[in-house]
DNA sequence: GTCTATACTTCGATAGAC
DNA sequence: GTCTATCGAAGTATAGAC
C-alpha cells in the first residue's frame, strides 16, 4: 500500500462551500447531477479539489447529509419546545423545505451502502427526539395511549406530513386539503386553535380538479 | 428541419424487453445508472437499437412508468374489490414491492418536467380509483364522515404505507411496528380481525435497539 | 491549499450500412 | 430491426508541481 492520500481539515471554507454547493445541485438537479467536475465549476475551483477534501463523491454526499441533518435537528429540537409542541413539530413536519433532499438520500441510500447506515442513523435519532420531548406531553393530552401508542401518534402525524408535501410536490391534488384539515382539527383538540400563522393553510375546501360524481 | 427519426413500433418484443430490464436495474441501481449502453448491453443489442425505440432516455422511464402503473392499476383495482377492500387495500398500500420504484419516479419527476406531468396523472388515477370503490364502503362502516371525509381516510392510510415501507426501507425500526398495529386494529374495527395471512405482520411488541428510558 | 495534467471510462445521440 | 462507427461531451480519480 501506498502512503494514504492527503486530505483537506474539516474547518476549510472551501470544504463547506463545497458541502454547500453540493446540496443546492442535489434539490436543484438531483444527486445524480452532482460531480465533481459540476461542483468545482460552480465554486471556482478545480475538481481535483473537491476530491483532495471528499476523497470519493459518496464522502461528499455524506458530508451533505450529517451538516444538513445536524442542522435539522436542531430545528426540530426548537419547534418540539414551543408552548404548542405538537402543533409546532406538525409544521416541521409539513415543511417542504427539507423534503426534496430528505427524497434524494432515500433514492441514494437505496443504493449506496454507506448511505444507508448513515441516513438510518439520523432518522432514529430525529425519532428518538420526538420521544422524548413528546411522549409525556401527549400522555398529559388525554391521548389514548393503550390503543395509539404515543410513538404511533409522532409516526402517523411525520407520515401525513411527508407524504402531503411529496404529493403537493409532484402535482397531486385530490385529498391532501381535507387531509390536513384532519390533522390540524385533531391537533386543536389537544392545543387549541393555532393562531392563523400556525395554520400550514389558511384555506376551506379544496378546488377540485373533477367531480366526484359517478 | 431534417426527416422524423424512425422510431420502433409499440409491440415489438424487444421494445417490451428492454423496459423491463430498464425497470429492474431502476430498483436495483437506481434512474442514474440507467443509459442506453447499459440497457442495451443487458439486453444483448447496441446502445443505438434503444434510440430507435425510444429516441431519449426520458422516453424510456416514461414508457416504464407507464408500464408498471397500469399494471398496478389493475392490480389495486382487484385489491379493492375484495370482500374486505380496505384491509385488502392495506396490503396493497404497505406492499414493499413497488415502493422502491415509485420512489425513483418521485426523484426523478424533481428535476424532469415530462415525468413530472406523467406522475401526476397517473398517481391521481390511482387516487381516484380509491375514493370510487372505497368512499361508499367507508360511510357504511360508520366511520365519522364529517369529522374525517372518506378520502382522508384513503390518503392517510396511503401515506402511512408508503412511509413505513421506505423508513424500513432505510432501517429504521422505531415506532413502526406500533404504528402498524394500530393501523390494523382500526381496520378491525370494521372489516373484523383478518385472516392471519391477511395481516402485514404477525408480531407482538418489537424489539428495541436501545432503551427509551432516560 | 490549490492547480495542471493525465489516464481511463462512460455517456447521449446520430448517420448510415446491412 | 439491428448493426457499426463515430462525435463530442462528461464522468471519477490520481500524481505531482507550485
Amino acid at each position: 500500500m501506498s502512503a494514504p492520500r492527503r486530505m483537506g481539515t474539516e474547518t476549510s471554507a472551501t470544504r463547506a462551500e463545497l458541502i454547500e454547493i453540493t446540496e443546492r445541485v442535489m434539490i436543484e438537479d438531483g444527486y445524480a447531477a452532482v460531480s465533481s467536475r459540476r461542483i468545482a465549476k460552480e465554486a471556482g475551483v478545480t475538481a481535483a479539489l473537491v476530491h483532495y477534501y471528499f476523497g470519493t463523491l459518496d464522502d461528499l454526499f455524506i458530508a451533505v447529509l450529517r451538516r444538513r441533518a445536524e442542522q435539522q435537528l436542531e430545528r426540530q429540537r426548537r419547534f418540539l419546545s414551543s408552548p404548542r409542541p405538537l402543533r409546532s413539530w406538525w409544521r416541521f413536519a409539513s415543511d417542504p423545505a427539507g423534503t426534496a433532499l430528505l427524497l434524494e438520500f432515500m433514492a441514494l441510500s437505496n443504493h449506496r451502502k454507506s448511505i444507508r447506515g448513515e441516513l438510518a442513523t439520523y432518522a432514529e435519532r430525529f425519532r428518538q427526539q420526538q420521544v422524548e420531548l413528546l411522549s409525556d406531553r401527549i400522555k398529559d393530552y388525554g391521548v389514548n395511549t393503550k390503543d395509539i401508542p404515543p410513538v404511533a401518534v409522532l409516526v402517523v402525524i411525520d407520515s401525513i406530513g411527508k407524504t402531503v408535501v411529496m404529493e403537493e410536490a409532484i402535482g397531486m391534488h385530490t385529498g391532501l386539503p381535507e387531509t390536513i384539515d384532519v390533522v390540524e382539527r385533531y391537533l386543536d383538540r389537544f392545543e387549541g386553535p393555532a393562531d392563523p400563522k400556525e395554520r400550514r393553510r389558511p384555506r376551506k375546501a379544496a378546488p377540485r380538479r373533477r367531480s366526484t360524481k359517478k
